[in-house]
DNA sequence: ATATCGATTATCT
DNA sequence: GATAATCGATATG
């Protein structure tokens, strides 16, 4: 007898190679359970040859239009549409002037529901991520390290994110020059705390992260 | 170490 | 006209 061939899904991840990405459907459902599972996926950027890449280390789930906090509380829009889409797509918003954040739209087509992503581990690319940032690269130290995507305004800047190039895009496109690949990492434990930064519903236990994970946004207590 | 503040604009009331 | 899912600089203990 022949040896069977392993199924497409069962083969091995290749860690460094940035192949994988996380499927449509599993964004199709409630954020809060697609969130623990997104920790540790990579975020990756492709501008031609240059690659940049990080692992999300932080999260937080927005409802929809039951979450007094989300954008889709008061409904569509032509801001918030994206998240009345189809699952796996870049929701980007322009905030306080200055900063683009970005979400994964979760939840079957016509329901809203989001991640925004809010923090990264620099993976590759951070050359390119300084660049991006115009930080300069203090010999690889942590601190200098940690400005360049620990926090959701960070991270777009250091991806070079922006309403107008990266708005809607499908995050689950193997094609897509923003994509969401999974090469295989599981995080050790999740710690689950309040969002930050927002004025309504400040109580809900809905940010997610990877315990210990020294680029988790805010400041840190050493 | 934490606290306060100013920058600047798309979006919505 | 007010607001906002932020950041970086400055001030102070």
């Amino acid at each position: 007898m022949p040896e069977p061939k392993a199924p497409a899904k069962l083969q091995k991840q290749q860690p460094g190679r940035f192949t994988n990405p996380v499927e449509a459907a599993f964004y199709a459902r409630d954020p809060r359970q697609v969130a623990p599972q997104l920790l540790g996926k990579l975020l990756v950027r492709r501008d031609g040859r240059k690659l940049r890449a990080g692992r999300i280390v932080e999260l937080e789930a927005y409802l929809g239009i039951s979450d007094a906090a989300a954008h889709a509380a008061a409904g569509k829009t032509k801001r918030n549409e994206v998240l009345f889409g189809p699952p796996g797509h870049a929701y980007v918003y322009f905030i306080y002037g200055f900063h683009y954040c970005l979400n994964v739209s979760c939840e079957p087509e016509g329901k809203a529901g989001s991640l925004l992503i809010r923090a990264l581990e620099p993976i590759s690319g951070i050359d390119e991520m300084y660049a991006a940032r115009d930080l300069d690269q203090d010999h690889g130290r942590m601190t200098e390290l940690r400005k360049l995507t620990s926090g959701p305004g960070r991270l777009a800047e250091a991806f070079s994110i922006t309403r107008e190039r990266d708005n809607g895009k499908d995050l689950t496109s193997s094609r897509s020059d923003l994509k969401i690949i999974d090469d295989g990492y599981i995080p050790e434990k999740i710690t689950i705390t309040t969002r930050i930064g927002i004025q309504k519903a400040p109580d809900e236990l809905l940010r997610y992260l990877i315990a210990g994970n020294p680029f988790v946004s805010g400041r840190k207590t050493r």
